[in-house]
DNA sequence: TGTTTAGTTCGGTATTTCCCGAACCAATCA
DNA sequence: TGATTGGTTCGGGAAATACCGAACTAAACA
């Protein structure tokens, strides 16, 4: 990494790794968005992007369009001239919200599923941790109420 | 995988899938978890293990004991058997919530790092995006005290 | 004391992931 | 109209991951 502080360098790395984990991306496309996050409003423009990560341009290419596909990055342009700006998306973080969302819903239903198989087929097993299930089932409803109500407390957020 | 119901093997390779992801596991090993959470209270012998997923004892040897360092799996012996029973671990659940307690607890740190970056560098996104970013820490901050009063129920069941 | 049981260890290989360079293209510029 | 800019596409290769077979060991059995 070049063009950046050490403060910066040290940063785009910490959110990278913990960026391919969550929002299960390449280790490129992981920094290219932490890159995006920590960029000043005006955004960066591909060579930018191309000296910060010191990447070839068909990899800074291919990850910054998957990025774009998965709506964690946009663009906007400037008259007059043919490059174009990347930045995060406005709404990143209401939308990892809603990924948030969708995953716990995911959760729910696996959890269900395994409940349900436990209950009818292991009879003496959920006597006994039949409890526990359902007290973790209660958490991730509770989770998921929990996040509806920030996302909607940032819809009314003008930006 | 042999030696199951059409449900249970779906079942399996359905939570070994979310596993990988989930707790970062290889496929094998997701497998033989999901195994342990399907079984019977009097769990599995390594050869059962061995036929249900039709893996080599080589890999099952290595992710079993990797699950058992994890403590997502323990065993338990019978006397006058050499053999070892597999099963998951009886606080599995009450593990995974402390598992997504450290994780909130991490990604409060980041975002913090975040906040404060983007405070400082980039003031004029910082006016913009600074509500939203709260909001999100603010979320977090409740995810963590959720689950830590989950897990002061779980404490107080009996197993 | 030789054999079976219940695994473990090690070296290797198939597969997948991740990234690169080179060639290419479309729009603009000179 | 030929060169430059701002990328894209494709084939390939290095490295990491996931699994396997074969040889091994330690305890127990016969």
């Amino acid at each position: 990494m070049s063009c950046c502080s050490e403060e910066k360098s040290k940063l785009i790395e910490e959110i990278g790794v913990r960026f391919e984990q969550v929002h299960q991306l390449a280790p490129l496309a992981a920094r290219i968005y932490a890159i995006m996050i920590l960029s000043p409003k005006d955004g960066h423009t591909f060579d930018e992007i191309l000296s910060i990560t010191s990447a070839s341009k068909s990899s800074v290419s291919t990850h910054l369009n998957h990025l774009l596909q998965l709506k964690k990055v946009e663009y906007f342009t400037k008259p007059g001239d043919r490059k174009r700006y990347f930045r995060a998306s406005t709404y990143y973080l209401k939308n990892t919200l809603e990924e948030y969302h969708v995953n716990i819903s995911d959760e729910i239903k696996l959890i269900d599923k395994i409940i349900n198989f436990n209950k009818t087929n292991n009879t003496q097993k959920f006597q006994n941790t039949g409890q526990i299930a359902l007290l973790f089932r209660e958490y991730l409803e509770s989770q998921k109420v929990n996040i509806e109500n920030v996302i909607n407390k940032m819809s009314k957020i003008e930006i």
